[in-house]
RNA sequence: GGAGAGGUGGCCGAGCGGCUGAAGGCCCUGCUCUCGAAAAGCAGUAUUCUGCCAAAAGCGGAAUCGUGGGUUCGAAUCCCACCCUCUCCGCCA
């Protein structure tokens, strides 16, 4: 959520960003109940004071034994004149934080314009795709041919779009959450997390997901959860009201969870394989930072979720998201896109971002300045590292064989108990 | 699910209709003392909104004691509803 006085004092910027975003909003609305809220509240802040000091006068009245009648009389008419203006400032304040909750966050300078997706400038491109004297084969065919995925009995379990694993695929699964998560524990410094997967609405208020996208979540029937759709929420969460030390940040988490997403509006769009389910694994990574930070922070991120396809020796490229493509919440992201041959095309497997403080305001998340009076707002940050399911898909594209079998990355080999080849 | 206890500032904790934005303590910051440190002493130290101001500083006002309502001239304090935490019982991986 952008600071209202801000989005008050530099309308015609915030209405510029919007646009750059592809997105409107109705700040004329804003403009006005703004103005109003703010002419209601300097009455009602008159009345009140006024009742504050005649309220003083009566105890001082009472306690002498003088007769305080008419004034208590004339208090109890000012306080049901506050009740009325009350209530009229609640409608506007109502109104303004809809308006405001539905803003998006204004990207950073250094984002490009662009309208869609296709405007998204390429940042660098890691290792070479893998040359096959075969035609590669998609990963849906190869896993159900290896007998390690089983969509068919996953829809009967549950319905479309959810994988079943079996046996080495299981295994392969398992055993890139612990090798992405002891990566990032022992050699990048994250703290690792085991958060609830299903959290209360304003927690998802605080990420973002609320309230504008709620038809993307899964929301349990008769109670106010839902499902996560990422770790990013119960994570960047866990300090949701807090202040912070300034000596404590940055702080990195880690957190392995599954992912569910209702995938509202995509429907035809990936509709084979794992790249698109309602449910996946996933091991994200979030940062709480300072201010004049966070976009290092953001770099150094981006980089520790890259060294996972590194030392899988999956071949990927980095691109910047442009302002039509970016995310809601975010002001800058980087995606990475790894290499699926059968497709003969990159396709993402990480999204790394600095919110700044959009989702620390929304979630109250602050910190303290040494020998500083006052607060300010933490920058969050959070990035994939990686998504594990497309992290599977890949693997198995870019290491299968002529015969159809698959070679494990040599380091992955340890965490399959020496496993070398799925066949 | 049943019974009880409780939710107060960065933390602990008092208060149970007006003198309480909130005692006392801790933490933190500055100063005194010291060669320095510790100890001790002194002082300061919540947040949000808002008015004056171009802005900052500053000064003024309002609000905030789990959340939302209610009673009252006046609510941290009384009443109602809800949420959460803890203890005991039951059930259970």
């Amino acid at each position: 959520m952008l600071e209202i006085k801000f989005v008050r004092q530099n309308l015609s910027e915030v209405e510029k960003s919007l646009s750059t975003r592809g997105d409107t909003a109705d700040l004329e609305t804003f403009k006005n109940c703004d103005a109003a809220r703010r002419k209601t509240l300097l009455e009602i802040e008159d009345l009140r004071h006024r009742r504050n000091v005649v309220s003083d006068q009566i105890a001082d009245m009472k306690k002498k034994g003088e007769d305080a009648e008419s004034l208590v009389l004339e208090m109890r008419e000012v306080s049901a004149r506050i009740k009325e203006l009350d209530k009229s400032l609640s409608e506007n304040e109502e109104i303004i934080r809809n308006i405001i909750m539905g803003l998006p966050n204004i990207p950073h300078e250094s984002v490009p314009v662009g309208k869609n997706e296709s405007d998204n400038p390429l940042l660098k491109q890691i290792g070479k795709p893998p040359e096959f004297d075969f035609e590669p084969k998609p990963h849906w065919e190869l896993g159900e041919k290896l007998g390690i995925l089983d969509f068919e009995r996953a829809s009967k379990i549950t319905g479309a779009r959810f994988p079943l694993y079996l046996g080495m695929g299981s295994r392969l699964e398992r055993a890139l959450i612990n090798f992405m998560l002891d990566i990032h524990t022992t050699e990048h410094g994250y703290k690792e997390i085991l958060p609830p997967f299903i959290v209360n609405r304003q927690t998802m208020t605080g990420t973002g997901q609320l309230p504008k996208f709620e038809e993307d979540l899964f929301k349990l029937e008769g109670l106010e959860y839902f499902l996560i759709p990422t770790a990013e929420v119960p994570v960047t969460n866990i300090h949701q009201a807090e202040v912070l030390n300034e000596d404590q940040l940055p702080i990195r988490y880690t957190a392995y969870t599954p992912c569910f997403r209702s995938e509202a509006g995509s429907y035809g769009k990936d509709t084979r394989g794992l790249i698109r389910q309602h449910q996946f694994n996933k091991v994200e990574l979030v940062k709480f930072s300072k201010p004049e930070t966070s976009y290092d922070e953001l770099e150094s991120l981006l980089d520790n979720a890259e060294i996972i396809l590194k030392r899988l020796e999956l071949p990927y490229q980095v691109i910047t998201l442009c302002t039509g493509d970016i995310g809601f919440s975010a002001a800058k992201t980087y995606d990475i896109e790894v290499w699926m041959p059968a497709q003969g095309v990159y396709r993402e497997i990480s999204s790394c971002s600095n919110f700044e403080d959009f989702q620390a305001r929304r979630a109250n998340i602050r910190f303290k300045r040494k020998g500083k009076k006052g607060t300010e707002l933490v920058h969050t940050l959070n990035g994939s590292g990686l998504a594990v399911g497309r992290t599977f898909a890949a693997i198995l594209e870019n290491y299968q064989q002529a015969d159809g079998s698959v070679i494990i990355p040599q380091a992955l080999r340890s965490y399959m108990g020496g496993v070398e080849k799925i066949s």
